[in-house]
DNA sequence: CCACACGCTTACCTCGAGGTAAGTCCCTTA
DNA sequence: TAAGGGACTTACCTCGAGGTAAGCGTGTGG
């Protein structure tokens, strides 16, 4: 596949698309390594997230063919969550961001310490 | 370096939060293999920017490290931006994640078709 | 009979990213 | 004298992502 300026721009895009909101990312890992979990496990093992928030990336995801829905007909009703084999091969691609980021000269990047902080 | 889940999502988020923007990608791939351009070139080579967009979003990639700006003292001004070495070595990870948005499972994905069509 | 767990859904609000339009400063050329 | 190029800066507005709070439907335990 061949890309122009443009187009591996919008490729890229397209992708940050589908990483990027507030809870995708803390999902991603704690899915990564084919664990299952199930939507009451997701909540509590992510401080801070809504139901609402929780639901609507999880349907992002979903739909975007990263993570599967498994639904389970009974009461209490129970919903698991898992990646797709497509999300699972994400894996790589992070860690080229991250071993990216460790690269980083360490006086730059003030906007990443400020982000650290939690400015 | 060692990540829990939580360090490696904020890692992510983190490299994320400084190519995300609008512009921030059409302007790296503008800048990729080396090449030097004016403010100007880049108004003209990216059609629908702002001059305020453009330099908000040159500032932010300056500001984290990823291009370099060069001011020529000199009237008309002349102000020139390239990728530091840092930003160039950015294309083997976004080369990871292409690879990946290409593996995608041709018939998921329905959010990127929708954003391929501009809905 | 009431409360609770589970997996949602709905209504409402806030705040900041991004857009538009205009202004600024300085020197050059017609 | 006027116009224009270059690189910004400023004021103002819009719209949607994300947050809060509450409601819903259904079967089980006390």
């Amino acid at each position: 596949m061949a890309y122009t300026p443009e187009s591996a721009a919008q490729g890229v895009q397209n992708v940050i698309r589908v990483l990027e909101g507030r809870w995708k990312l803390v999902i991603l890992f704690q899915l990564f390594g084919g664990q299952v979990r199930r939507f009451s496990d997701l909540e509590r093992a992510i401080p801070g997230v809504s139901q609402k928030m929780l639901i609507q990336q999880l349907r992002q995801l979903e739909a975007d063919g990263v993570v599967a829905r498994i639904v389970h007909h009974q009461v209490p009703p129970k919903v698991e969550y898992r990646l797709t084999e497509w999300g699972q091969s994400l894996c790589p691609a992070l860690d080229a961001l991250l071993s990216w980021a460790e690269q980083a000269p360490c006086e730059l990047g003030p906007r990443l310490v400020q982000a650290v902080r939690g400015d």
